[in-house]
DNA sequence: ACATCCGGGACACCCCGTTATT
DNA sequence: AATAACGGGGTGTCCCGGATGT
C-alpha cells in the first residue's frame, strides 16, 4: 500500500519537475541533469520510473491530454446538457491547442523530431490513435444530441479534425502572434462543416 | 570565376550528402561524422558552409520547397493552362506531401523538435510565411482563372491551407498506413469548400 | 567503503596522469585525450570527477601545494626547533618555488593565463589568498621563535613575501638560467628584512 | 612610400582593434573570429602581419611598455630633473602596473600561460630581459643623480625589481582589492633598500 | 525494491592555422 | 596583397548502462 503510494508521489514530483522545466526553457534545453537538480532525485532514481527522456515526457504529454479529455467527458456525460456543452468543450479545446496547452504543444512538437527514434515513434502513433479515438467520440456524441447529421462520413471528418488540431499545435510554436484564422474562425468552420443546412463556410 | 563555381559545387556535394542520409536514417540520427563521412569534407570545412547542423537542414528543406514550388509556377504561368493545371498541381502537392517529399517532411518535422532554439524557430517561421504566401498565391491564381469565387476570405482560406498541410507533413511520419482521410480526400474536401455551389462536403 | 576506496583511487590515478604529463608537455599542450589515453578513463569519467580541464589542474596545484606545506609545518612544530628549522624550510620553499616544484609552477602559470574565465579566476584567488596567510603563520612562527622582531607590520610583509614568491614562479618559467638574483640571495635579503640589526641588505 | 603607410595603417587598426577585445573580454575569450568581424579585416590579411594570435597579443603588449617607457626616459633625461622626477615615474610605473595598464597585465598573464610554445616563451623571456634592461637603467639613472649608492649590486637589485614587478603584474588580475601591501607601499619600501642610511624598512 | 555513483562513448560546436585562388 | 576554402583537433555536454550499496 505505501510502496504505491509513495511509488505515485515520486512519479507525480518526477513529472512536475519536468513540466516546470520544459515551460521555462524548452524541451531540448530540459537536460536530465535539470531534471535531476529540481526534482532532488538521482539518475539513477529517474530511470527507475521512466526508460529514458523519451518516455519521461511522453508520460507528462499524456498527463496532459488526459487532464483535457477528463474534462470534455466530465461535460458530455452531464444527462442534461445540451449540445451547446460538449461543443463549447470541443471549441475551449481548440483554443487550449494553441493557447494554455503549451507544454502538450511543445512536447508534441518535441516528439515529432525524434520520430526516428522507435520509441518516439510509438508514443506519436498512439497520440495520433488517441486523438483520432477522441475526434470521432466527439462526432458520435453530437450526433447522439442531434446536432450532427448522421449521414457523414464519421471516420473521414474525425481524422480531418486531428490534421486541423496538428495543424494547430503546430503553428503555436513557431507562427507570429497575427494570423488571420483563429482557432475560433477554425470552430466556426468546422460548424459548419458538420451543419451544411446553417452553413456560411469561412467567407 | 573559379571560385564561385568550386563553392557551389561544394555546397551541392554537402546538401547532397546530407539529404541522402536523412532519407537513409532520419534526421536525429544522421551525424556531423556521417555527414563528413559521405561527403569528405572536414567539420571545418562543413561549417565554413553552415553555423551548424540546424541551418545545414534548413538548407535542404530550402531547396526540397523550392523545387515543388517552381513546378508548380511552371504549370500555373502557362497561358494556355486552364484551371486544372494549377488544380492538379495542387492536388499533387498535397499528395506529394505525405508521399513523394518526404525528406522535406522529416526535417520540418525534426526542425519542429528544436522550435526552443532561435535558430530553428527562425526557420520554421520563414517556413511558416512562405507556405502562406504560396497557399495564397494558389488561391489568387485559382480566383484569376475564374473558378474560385472571388468572395471568400483569402486568407483565412490561405492558412486553413497551411494548417491541414501541416497537418499532413506530421502525419506522414507517424500514422498507420490504413488513414480513411487521404490527401486525394482532402483535395476533393478543399475543392467543394472553394466552390460551394458544387459543394457536397465531406460525407 | 568500497566506494569511497574507488573513487579516491581513480582520483588519484587522474591526477598522477595529469601531472606526468604536464610535466611532459606542458600545460596547454596536454590535451584532454591525452589524459584519457595515459590514465585509462574515459571523457565522461574524468568528467565525473572535475567539472572541466581547469579544476583537473587546479586540483593537481591544490595537491602540490598542500605536500609542501605539511613539510614545513611538520618541521615548525616540532617543539625543540629553533629558528633554523623552520627558516631553512622557508628557504627550501623559495627555492623550490623555482626549481623542483616546476609543475605547480607551470599550473600556476597557466591559471594565469585563463583568469578570464571565472573558474580559474576563483581557483588563483583561492591561491593567492593562501599563500598569503601560509606567508603569514610562516612569520608568526619566526615571530614566537623570538627571531622575528614583533614590530613589523605582519601583513604588508606577508604580502611582500607573496609578490615575491610569485615573481619567482614566474621566473622559473621563462627566464635564462643565468640570472644574479638567485632564490638564495632573495632569502638572505628576505631575512635583512626581517632581521635590521644585523642588516646588510642586498649589496 | 604609400605602400608602407598603408601597411602601418591597417597594422594600427588590427593592434587597435584587439586591444580593445581584450579589454572588453579578455585574452583567452578574444578569439579570431571578434577581430575579424572588429577590424574587418579576413583571415588571410591578418596572418600576413602576424604569424599567429600570440604574436598578436605580443605586438600588442610591445607596444604599451614602449608607451611607458617612453615616458620615463622623456622625463629622466631633462636634465635639469632632480632626483624626484625619475624617482616619480618609477613609482608611478609601478602604479600603473597594478591599475590603468591593465592590458598589458593581461597580455603578458596569457602569455605566461602560453609558455609551453615556444613563441610565447621567446616573447616573455625578451620581456623579462626588456624588463631587467629598464630597471637597471633606472638604478643607474639615481646613481647618477647622487641619490642611489654606488655600492649596491646594481643587477641583483634590478632583477629585484623585477621579480616585485611581476608579482605585482599578476596580483591586478587575480587579487581581492583590499591588499594591504599597495604599489605606494612597495616604492617606499623599494626606496628605503635603496637608501639605507634613511632606512625605516617596511614596519 | 530503491537509490547512488562510476564510467563510457558519442556528439555538436568552435577555433586556429594552411593551402589554393584571384 | 588579400580572400575564401578547407583541414583537423580540442572541449564540454549529454544520455545512458551497469556496478555498488542500503
Amino acid at each position: 500500500m505505501k510502496r504505491e503510494l509513495k511509488r505515485e508521489q515520486t512519479l507525480q514530483l518526477l513529472l512536475g519537475s519536468t513540466e516546470q522545466l520544459v515551460r521555462e526553457k524548452g524541451c531540448a534545453k530540459t537536460t536530465l541533469n535539470d531534471i535531476m537538480e529540481r526534482s532532488g532525485l538521482s539518475k539513477g532514481a529517474i530511470f527507475h520510473y521512466v526508460k529514458g527522456k523519451d518516455e519521461l515526457f511522453a508520460l507528462v504529454l499524456k498527463s496532459k491530454i488526459d487532464d483535457t479529455n477528463r474534462r470534455f467527458f466530465e461535460v458530455a456525460n452531464q444527462p442534461q446538457a445540451g449540445f451547446e456543452g460538449p461543443m463549447k468543450e470541443i471549441a475551449g479545446s481548440f483554443s487550449k491547442m494553441e493557447k494554455s496547452d503549451e507544454v502538450a504543444n511543445q512536447i508534441f512538437r518535441y516528439m515529432l523530431g525524434r520520430s526516428d527514434e522507435p520509441v518516439a515513434l510509438d508514443i506519436l502513433r498512439e497520440f495520433y490513435d488517441y486523438s483520432v479515438k477522441i475526434s470521432r467520440h466527439w462526432i458520435e456524441t453530437g450526433q447522439q444530441h442531434g446536432v450532427i447529421p448522421t449521414d457523414i462520413d464519421t471516420e473521414k471528418t474525425a481524422e480531418l479534425f486531428v490534421l486541423l488540431s496538428f495543424g494547430l499545435r503546430m503553428r503555436s510554436g513557431i507562427a507570429p502572434e497575427n494570423f488571420a484564422m483563429t482557432p475560433e474562425d477554425l470552430m466556426k468552420y468546422m460548424a459548419s462543416t458538420l451543419q451544411p443546412n446553417k452553413k456560411e463556410g469561412n467567407r
